[in-house]
DNA sequence: GGCTACATGTAATGCGTTACATGATTTC
DNA sequence: GAAATCATGTAACGCATTACATGTAGCC
């Protein structure tokens, strides 16, 4: 029971109905911040959801396109849903590739250190620049609490983008005491 | 390639011998920020890491106490590890329960939406308190690097706390308009 | 008397990643 | 002509989680 691609793709599906698709759109855009999948995760996910009967399929036939696949979710998943939201809250789970890094790369020298710190640096302001983009784009019709948590996920990029320009400027320091 | 167990453990003993025990404790505490893991990932990790020939095995008998397996780093696994920090840096992956409930639970009453935050914020209290814990006591003697990230943990933490202090104070505002 | 720290592991299960496989249409 | 968008899936593999399993010593 704790956050996996099942109950974001239900919590999505509880808004409005969606294909497999849409559903990746928003794992690597929207709601990446929180949350990210491939598809490799969604469309099994799906069907399994199908099979435990939380969701249902409507096949949308298309000329030009690929045909659809629409899933709509149903009452008994909305109540998975319900207890989802009923458990205790999760810890964030982090896993930071730079933070490790910089934690055990005391023997490389700065300029390596410093790459790091700008590919990580530039892979955070990618990300705020879309939640940024969503803030200006929709913050008056987005209901609060969706606001409340995209203001979460711009502080979180934020803070991680000033603290990697401290470290590289703490860096630079130390490259000019030598 | 990615971020793992394996490359963590192995970073850590690269910096000294230890058991699975002390590399779990690592797990939960300094190093949490950016990296969590379980028993039921580090004894198998372990195992694996000798099988390759990363790393060796010492028993040290103890008679008031169980015995323990220390393990430290040889050559082939400084090279493992040197191998991963060529690559390009990963982006850091996150999954947060707090942000997916707020963004989602907008059928919920403000009440709900405050305990969770107020789960959440107890849980980056608790997790920044460590962070802040280590670097009072240590960062004299603790290596730039070190530091670096450590601050990056605690900005990490403060971030995400201040924010979700707002979002309460957000849904306070919200209660009161009624 | 009970909890915490010390100490190591296994087994089952499962979620997720990567790579594979296909193919039309639109845009630059 | 190339790349991106739309659109859906499978298969293999693997890392990780949870629960299980055991036992002593020291502290409050």
């Amino acid at each position: 029971m704790q956050l996996q691609a099942k109950y974001v793709a239900l919590a999505l599906l509880s808004k409005r109905p969606m294909t497999g698709y849409e559903i990746k759109k928003n794992f690597e855009g929207p709601i990446s911040f929180f949350f990210e999948g491939s598809y490799g995760s969604v469309y099994p996910t799906l069907k399994n959801l199908e099979k435990e009967g939380c969701i249902e399929k409507r096949t949308i036939i298309q000329e030009d396109r690929p045909n659809k696949n629409e899933y709509s979710i149903t009452e008994s998943g909305r109540v998975v849903l319900a207890q989802y939201y009923e458990q205790p809250v999760e810890e964030d789970n982090v896993r930071s590739d730079v933070c490790m890094r910089l934690f055990f790369g005391g023997k490389m020298d700065e300029g390596e250190m410093l790459d790091w710190i700008g590919q990580s640096r530039k892979q955070h302001e990618a990300k705020l620049s879309i939640l940024q983009g969503m803030y200006d784009q929709y913050h008056q019709q987005m209901p609060k609490h969706q606001l409340l948590s995209l203001t979460i996920g711009i502080r979180y990029h934020q803070a991680k983008i000033d603290a990697l320009l401290e470290c590289a400027a703490m860096l630079d320091n130390h490259k000019e005491e030598k």
